[in-house]
DNA sequence: ATGTTTTACTTGTTTAAACATGTTTCTGTA
DNA sequence: TACAGAAACATGTTTAAACAAGTAAAACAT
């Protein structure tokens, strides 16, 4: 539910452009003329118009108006953009998703871990890997950590389904914040042995690794993504801010 | 230079965080205290601290204040993020750059290579392989599809040195948006010929495909970076908008 | 017809004010 | 002391207005 005016106009327009009310290239209608449109303020509508900037789906022009430059992607595989769960990237590409848990146990970080997880060694974390499918075929293998006490109860049933789910439903906890890395990786035997059995032409992996802040600002969780190198697609778009 | 109060007020925090003025996890002086210090209205403060949330940087929390989130990155190698030229990477992470043309020539887009450029198909261009060092190792190998019509005058001298430059400097254009799609892909004999002649554990390079649009709106550019997966890191910050 | 100037229209920046909503702290009451 | 409520303070949303700066078309003079 959009909560706010600013909101249900980025939606609109959004859809609109996603729907080529507005052609490629073509200018969407001026400030003024939207204003009227949606009877808001100046300053609604542009903070509107700004998501829609920094989503790549328009280019303003000062002086000139607002073009559309939305080309819709060819989603041959899984893509990955914002944050958003497994299940929720699957449902928007029109896929089916299954996860299966290979291991889920509870450890407290060594000073190793520390390094790369950013969380202090000692800490009480839940260790999860889990296996995603999508369409019946194996294509993420995630390692997941997360602080124990700040997501406490967590089961391996839930885990099986959508954890972000649970994070969000049931322990009302919000997430913000996703700061990611992404890198290619050697192979290791556990990849092989679940994600390219058949598949002997690769032997690299595209690893997103993530840490994840809640609205407390606390880092709870990190995720390292493996992914099956063919069909991994990682979508962005960078605007280039003070010219 | 900033051009702008917000955008000097941003580049004060950001330099404040980035060395340690705010410590990790602190509180970051309220806004009003802020516009006091700054002596601007409330919307340019909030305007420049909603680009450090965007950046990673901080994490504004309703009711109690915004918080440092900021940790400096390992900077093991060449990293990336924005929209900039290689040299300014390399600049950024205190490295030596140097760029060779392996290629220069123009030729006309034909159907096939419209469907992944981009270009409508019997769009004149000019074609660049070039090959950047960092450091004296090369690690980047670039495909440049360069729109003849909006790139007169280019030449070989030029793409030895900064392609972007001469654009921004002589042309005047200004660079505003870059679409991206990272993937792994399939090493070339181009790829191991200038690449990886001395690493023979990979078989895979990390892909950067952008599309790059100058002020006008128009895609000017369409640019396929190959890069050694041992140096590559992409960096990204995805911000969760209305939960 | 051509070139210049004016005018109208576009987006960009900044301020001010009001109200909404969430969090913490203080305060008065039981 | 413990609790409820009020107050103070934090960020979030929205409106209105003014001015700046870039662009394009109309109007004008030559």
């Amino acid at each position: 539910m959009p909560k706010s005016i600013y909101e249900t106009i980025y939606r609109d327009l959004k859809q609109k452009i996603e729907n080529d009310v507005f052609a490629y290239q073509e200018l969407l209608p001026s400030e003024n003329t939207l204003i009227q449109t949606y009877h808001c303020s100046r300053n609604t509508l542009r903070r509107a118009v700004s998501r829609l900037v920094t989503d790549g789906y328009v280019q303003t022009m000062q002086g000139k108006g607002v073009r559309n430059i939305y080309q819709p992607i060819a989603q041959t595989a899984f893509t990955i953009g914002e944050i958003e769960t497994f299940r929720e990237s699957a449902a928007r590409n029109g896929h089916h998703a299954v996860t299966k848990v290979l291991l889920f146990t509870e450890f407290s970080i060594n000073e190793r871990q520390a390094l790369y997880t950013g969380f202090p060694a000692g800490s009480d974390i839940y260790y999860i890997q889990r296996l995603h499918y999508l369409d019946a075929m194996p294509l993420i293998l995630n390692h997941n950590y997360f602080l124990k006490e700040a997501v406490p109860g967590l089961t391996k049933e839930i885990a099986e389904n959508s954890i972000y789910e649970y994070l969000e439903q049931t322990l009302h906890m919000t997430i913000v914040n996703s700061k990611r890395v992404m890198t290619v990786e050697k192979m290791t035997q556990i990849d092989e042995k679940y994600l390219m059995k058949d598949v002997h032409d690769y032997n690299c992996m595209a690893v997103i690794s993530s840490q994840t802040y809640n609205s407390d600002g606390i880092c709870f969780e990190y995720t390292q993504s493996r992914h099956r190198p063919d069909y991994f697609r990682f979508y962005d778009n960078a605007v280039r801010k003070s010219v």
